[in-house]
DNA sequence: TCTGGGGTCCTAGGACCC
DNA sequence: TCTGGGGTCCTAGGACCC
């Protein structure tokens, strides 16, 4: 029979920077976002004292300060590489595994039952291994539906007598873990549907596994349906519905300094195409439309957004084709006189690289560039390969006050011991 | 001095065409 | 003369997640 497991780790990015500064083990995390904007990462001692994520940095600045917080800039050169080897260890504990966010990763188990002990003491084995070879704490669930899975993952962390193991396999389990769930804690339920059903009377996740899935579909769709019929043990979510590629892929960003020229505006933004069309390379999908624009602060007193929509020929991951598009745009996007915070691009329509309809008047495009190209830039790292339109030194790189070193990715950021 | 994340998916509504 | 359905495409915004 099959099994889910749903590992992820534990205030992620603030357990990150304590790994190669243990001087901070023991002392209140905080990691901010991209312009050291936000906070997005706490570290569970910081979460006791109630410090709040997804706020303003200058907006809590005075309770940070007060409890002697440690600040830092989000590192994402560090992050992603232990992620990387975060997973490798997670992926080691199963045959199949899918990584479902850099600091998550789903793993299916196949007729295991055999083999193991039991599911309890599976998840301790791979907690351990995790923290022996990464040091990074993380909590896995065990469920026979993904959602369930989250569930347990939840539960491993959240409930009083939780030591990062937490298991759903019969009636019981589920029962108690449901029950002990807020609304919102279910995975695919936010603030506004747990809003909506707490007026139905409903307070947790049991009460909410307990109503009729035709009458939560009626009332509020097909997508809150299945999650009811997954808390109910009753699989809606495949794997490959998991694992299936992205239908959008966007990146944007704001800035760290205002732009107010053509050529950076340009820049910036052909740095954004180059980055898309290489994750839909990467999940052999080509690029229809994509959705180029910039825009304004939305706090400032005049709001200005433009964005255009871009209509390939014929569908393409190559960056110079990428690139001229943005080069086209830009023309039009561009208004002398606007100072813009934030631009991105987005792929929205892809298709499937595996089965391309050719065009009769249009030659095929040999793919052997774009392979050459992603093969140097693996082997001998990202940007070694870049276009010459594209931002190397980036003149408005976002503001990032408290870096940390790139310890594990750059020779002079290696960590050194004293004796 | 100024500061407000990033990504994916879905849907409603408007514009346009036949 | 007046009224009208149905499809596609685009845009904006909501909802959710991390």
């Amino acid at each position: 029979m099959e099994m889910f497991s749903l590992t992820d780790a534990t205030g992620c990015f603030a357990s990150i920077e304590k790994i190669y500064e243990p001087s901070i083990r023991f002392r209140p995390v905080v990691v901010l976002s991209n312009n050291d904007g936000c906070i997005i990462a706490i570290c569970p001692i910081a979460k006791k004292l109630g410090i709040p994520k997804f706020q303003p940095y200058f907006k809590v600045k005075h309770l940070l300060d007060k409890y002697h917080v440690v600040v830092r800039s989000s590192n994402y050169e560090l992050y992603g590489d232990i992620s990387d080897k975060m997973m490798s260890v997670i992926a080691r504990f199963s045959d199949n595994t899918y990584q479902y966010s850099i600091d998550e990763a789903f793993s299916c188990f196949n007729n295991y039952e055999g083999i193991l002990k039991d599911w309890y003491t599976y998840g301790h084995e791979m907690r351990r291994a995790v923290w022996r070879e990464v040091r990074m704490p993380v909590g896995v669930g065990f469920g026979r539906t993904l959602t369930l899975a989250k569930a347990a993952n939840h539960a491993s962390k959240k409930l009083a007598d939780s030591d990062g193991v937490a298991v759903i396999d019969d009636d019981h389990s589920r029962k108690l873990i449901l029950q002990q769930m807020k609304l919102d804690d279910v995975w695919g339920v936010g603030k506004r549907l747990s809003q909506r059903l707490s007026l139905l009377g409903l307070k947790t996740g049991y009460d909410l596994a307990n109503r009729s899935p035709k009458s939560i579909r009626q009332q509020f769709g097909v997508t809150l349906e299945r999650t009811v019929e997954e808390l109910n043990g009753v699989r809606c979510l495949s794997w490959d519905d998991v694992k299936s590629p992205k239908k959008e892929i966007f990146s944007t960003r704001s800035l760290g300094q205002r732009i107010v020229k053509f050529v950076d505006l340009r820049k910036a933004l052909t740095t954004h195409a180059v980055k898309v069309g290489n994750k839909a390379r990467q999940q052999h999908s080509l690029i229809k439309k994509l959705y180029i624009f910039a825009s304004s602060s939305p706090y400032d007193e005049r709001y200005f957004k433009k964005g255009i929509m871009y209509d390939f020929p014929r569908a393409t991951d190559n960056i110079c084709h990428l690139s001229s598009a943005i080069a086209q745009v830009t023309n039009t996007l561009f208004i002398e006189g606007v100072a813009y915070y934030r631009c991105g691009v987005g792929a929205i329509e892809l298709e499937s690289s595996d089965f391309q309809q050719q065009d009769l008047f249009i030659p095929p495009v040999n793919p052997a560039l774009m392979n050459c190209y992603s093969l140097i830039n693996q082997r001998f790292g990202r940007g070694t390969l870049l276009l010459a339109s594209e931002a190397n030194k980036e003149k408005w790189a976002m503001r990032r006050e408290f870096l940390s070193p790139r310890y594990t990715t750059r020779w002079s950021d290696i960590p050194v011991i004293r004796c």
